[in-house]
DNA sequence: CGGATATATTTTAAGCTTGAAATATATTTT
DNA sequence: AAAATATATTTCAAGCTTAAAATATATCCG
């Protein structure tokens, strides 16, 4: 017999594949979140919860719903409440009332918010820069490219906008 | 002038595709991440971080340190002390002293821990293959390949013992 | 030996995270 | 309009997470 389990079983060993791969890819993400993290901190007294909150409003000048930010960052409702809660105690962001809907506010950065992101945003990006400097413009391109299907149903396969 | 911008500052524009990975990368582990942590916690009533360390113990079956198993989960020394805590008090795990150094214990999977762990496993592998569908064995074989170099200094380059 | 230094782990305080329940407001149905 | 249903958000309890301080044990070195 010279059939390899392979051959036998592809299923069951292309699920294996599968497994490995995903323990490689949250590994990744561990990494460089971790790292990123712990700069943050050290650099800006600031979280990555809270640095997230900034970005997704730094992105969305007009300001968003706790529902919009919630899904954004791919967070819980109720988790988004004490960030926000926490920023707006800092005077990075405010809430807005709404004149239609009383149950929704809008969240949106304030002119020190603003500032006081960018100002972190560009250390940022040297730093992802280098943390991911493992990686050429071509594969670059090719994990771009190849990660992108990977997402929740509900995000449309719009291009972005940014 | 038909430049492009990419032409006249390469570094810049490849820095922000470097950041774009980033986020692509961040969202595609998150999304599988909440996905597998939802159908843990709603099919076994099973927490990811305890899934982790039951996963680290059932592949290092002589059992390891706390150090250990913080290193390889990349979570606080800290962090390890809780979940090992509750994992001991349902009896899934146990602690066991050692004749040489008193400062440090062996953790083990009990065998109820093992059988435990293994009928959960299954279904697990199952979820990943699920989840990770859109890749191909093409596609399987690119990522793990293009991802293998992000790691953390310290894990050193050598093949999987499993 | 005995003090200094190093290593392994636990404890602590603060913040993050989740799912479920509670609250508040809007919209739909009868 | 009143009741029922739906939507948006907050509150809550439990567990996770981290960094830093504390504890306990080992090792080194004079």
């Amino acid at each position: 017999m010279v059939t390899t389990a392979t051959a036998l079983d592809p299923g069951e060993e292309f699920s294996k594949a599968r497994l490995r791969l995903w323990i490689r890819l949250y590994r990744a993400a561990r990494f460089i979140e971790t790292e990123l993290r712990e700069r943050l901190r050290r650099e800006f007294d600031m979280t990555l919860p809270r640095f997230d909150v900034l970005a997704a409003l730094y992105r969305q000048r007009d300001g968003m719903l706790m529902s919009e930010l919630s899904r954004a960052l791919m967070v819980s409702n109720g988790n988004v409440t004490g960030i926000v809660d926490r920023l707006a105690g800092e005077g990075l962001i405010a809430r807005t009332r709404r004149n239609g809907d009383r149950r929704t506010s809008i969240v949106r950065l304030t002119p020190e918010g603003f500032r006081y992101f960018r100002r972190i945003a560009a250390v940022h990006e040297g730093w992802v820069d280098e943390l991911l400097g493992v990686f050429g413009p071509r594969e670059v391109e090719q994990l771009s490219q190849l990660l992108k299907p990977l997402k929740p149903e509900h995000e449309t396969d719009r291009e972005d906008q940014t």
